[in-house]
DNA sequence: CCAAGAGGAAACCGATCGGTGTACAAGCTT
DNA sequence: AAGCTTGTACACCGATCGGTTTCCTCTTGG
């Protein structure tokens, strides 16, 4: 009842799993879960193998959801500086927000410390998958070393997603005011 | 079985309690605990109120075995620069060790979502202890602005833990060379 | 109008969860 | 030796875990 109630069971639960997991953590219940999404614990296990791959799917379509919007953002007005910059004014900005708990992925493969399971490797393909995005923008930006540069990036975007998340940090400029002394150190225009 | 033997049932719950709940996470159960400290769980809740204490124990003393070797190191030879680069040299250095997971505090302040968990507190902390500590480092060193600077390391040193115990990254000099930029903007000598 | 499948409600499975109660065996101190 | 604390062993509690099964009610196509 928390989600859409016309779509289809399969969205419905991964509507469900993409908050419950975020917010609860990965050890929340297979029947809270349902619960949540409207749909029967017989229906899951028919659309699902496991709880496991529940959580993998919702990460997929999580991660396919971003993936597009940063492939459609690739063109963007703005120079590569501009666009990476961008992102962290995003980060920032949504770290404010109330429920705001820190990058899921990242929080997924701290959860759950197997890098074997399925969701964790579906996490970790999304990332990766940012990385190559700020990879390319440092390529297009002239960047003395773009994969450097992308680790850099990766790093301080983890750090600041894992630091408000846990409410250890608020950001307000620190991750633009360091991401900027990265970019002019790394050669970025 | 897995620690000291001879050990008082505390020091050994805590031992074990450290050991587990880094390596299997805050989900591991009071059952697997006390089996592994050697200690019956009759004793092990005459000396602590509930598992969640255990586990705000643990952190606790961890945090100050840190605390004391950041102290006994606050006048060791060396500049603050390269104070602050040897704890980036050590972390480093244990993210390539077998048993690995990032920091500990950081982990479970990400497992345990609740930030008023009683473990979340300690964490946080110690968080905030290792934050002063670079803050001093700064002004030592001469930093134009040592509470930024102090904030930007932590966001490196959380996220390189983050992702070298998410397995996402190597470092192998990425900590090294990113803090060594930040230092040389920050005007620390 | 009726058959068939989809899907929900809920009982049920063994296992485990955090936490207690009881009984008993050591080591102290006096 | 008596009495006390300390700690262990173990059964037990209700709740919940992930997962399965049964039953029944809908919708939908023919």
């Amino acid at each position: 009842m928390a989600t859409t109630d016309k779509a289809s069971p399969r969205e419905r639960l991964l509507d469900a799993a993409t908050e419950l997991f975020y917010r609860d953590g990965v050890s929340i219940g297979v029947e809270a879960l349902c619960k949540s999404a409207g749909v029967s614990k017989r229906s899951m296990y028919q659309l699902f193998d496991s709880k496991d791959e529940v959580l993998a799917a919702s990460l997929e379509r999580r991660a396919s959801g971003y993936a597009a919007r940063i492939a459609a953002g690739v063109d963007d007005a703005g120079t590569p500086r501009e666009r990476i910059l961008y992102i962290f004014e995003q980060v920032e900005k949504v770290s404010v927000e109330p429920g705001f708990m820190g990058c899921p992925f990242l929080a997924a493969l701290v959860e759950l410390k197997d890098p074997e399971h399925p969701a964790s490797v579906v996490a970790r393909a999304a990332k990766e998958r940012m990385q190559d995005a700020f990879r390319v923008q440092g390529e297009l930006g002239g960047a003395r070393e773009p994969e450097l540069l992308a680790r850099q990036l990766m790093l301080v975007f983890d750090g600041a997603n894992a630091r408000a998340g846990a409410k250890l940090e608020t950001l307000d400029g620190l991750t633009l005011e360091t991401v900027t002394t990265l970019l002019d150190a790394g050669g970025v225009a």
